[in-house]
DNA sequence: AACAGCACCTGTAGGC
DNA sequence: TGCCTACAGGTGCTGT
């Protein structure tokens, strides 16, 4: 589930591989993996010569000198790799030779990653919010906020912040203890500040792991990241908070998972009383 | 308009 | 062992 620092180790790592190469041939394994028609993506890339490899929230994109641009997008299990391991041999989707006799494949196991060609780089990913990298972008974003959703299902919007998912989501609002059930515009001013500090200090210390591999994420030379020895609420639901002890609970928002420390984590005041957190409405721990 | 829920997919884990 | 079900979650579409 690469994420926004998953993503950019993956563009560096990408960068290196192929930049100054031209796209010999192009296969197609699996239609649906091209957004658009094959065949015309087919047409565009061939004799590309890669200029530019970058990344826009979980997209990755790559320039050619040209100006043809296209997009992957991993969604959940794709992976970029250059030599196929045996595993991945019956998840091929797109392969690409180049011309110095390299390979670059484009393996997805439950079909969700997409490929897309674009007009050109300007056009690319439309309605996509700014990067949570810098603490003023962040506040601008948060304070903007006149929504009662789930701070947590904001987070997740990537209209309002490119590149955040469910790891880092959980994870800064850990960090900031909120509960991710508060309503976005209850945040007050010093959550508001928390949060936009917390959320790029995160993503840039992951970053500087080499991403979180849980399951399926791994690097284009197959190594595994490391922040996954640093996580504190995802993926430890009854398992003591590493702060205080109390069992980290599983809740779900929005249809996703949803890790938090009931102890750490309160819902804001209501009427001078605690509200409550709505454990019976919908909302199911494991 | 705002939000919830589901489709897309398949590998994996756990229950029986 | 083998079958069945639940679950994983990013995005985009549909329904309320």
């Amino acid at each position: 589930m690469p994420e926004l620092p998953e993503v950019e180790t993956i563009v560096r790592q990408l960068r290196r591989r192929i930049k100054g190469k031209t796209i010999a041939s192009m296969r197609v394994h699996w239609r649906r993996s091209i957004e658009g028609r094959p065949g015309e993506f087919r047409r565009r890339m061939l004799g590309m010569t890669v200029a530019t490899v970058c990344r826009r929230g979980k997209y990755i994109g790559i320039a050619g000198a040209d100006g043809t641009f296209f997009t992957i997008h991993l969604r959940m299990t794709g992976k970029l790799v250059g030599e196929p391991v045996a595993a991945d041999r019956g998840h091929l989707r797109v392969s690409f030779a180049f011309n110095d006799g390299t390979m670059l494949h484009f393996v997805d196991a439950r079909k969700f990653g997409r490929l897309r060609l674009w007009p050109c780089r300007g056009a690319a990913c439309p309605g996509l919010g700014p990067e949570p990298l810098r603490d003023a972008v962040v506040l601008s974003a948060l304070r903007g906020l006149r929504t009662r959703r789930p701070i947590k299902s904001v987070l997740l919007d990537q209209t309002i912040l490119a590149g955040i998912g469910n790891i880092y989501a959980d994870e800064a609002l850990f960090a900031t203890g909120i509960h991710p059930l508060t309503p976005a515009m209850a945040l007050n001013a010093g959550q508001q500040q928390r949060l936009a500090e917390a959320v790029p200090r995160i993503l840039k210390a992951a970053i500087g792991r080499r991403g979180t591999t849980l399951r399926n994420y791994r690097s284009i030379d197959d190594r595994s990241g490391e922040n996954q020895e640093h996580l504190f609420v995802y993926g430890r639901a009854g398992a003591p908070c590493l702060e205080c002890g109390t069992p980290i609970e599983k809740l779900r928002i929005a249809g996703r998972s949803s890790h938090v420390c009931p102890q750490c984590q309160k819902m804001p005041l209501a009427g001078g009383r605690r509200a409550h957190t709505p454990c019976a409405s919908g909302l199911r721990p494991r």
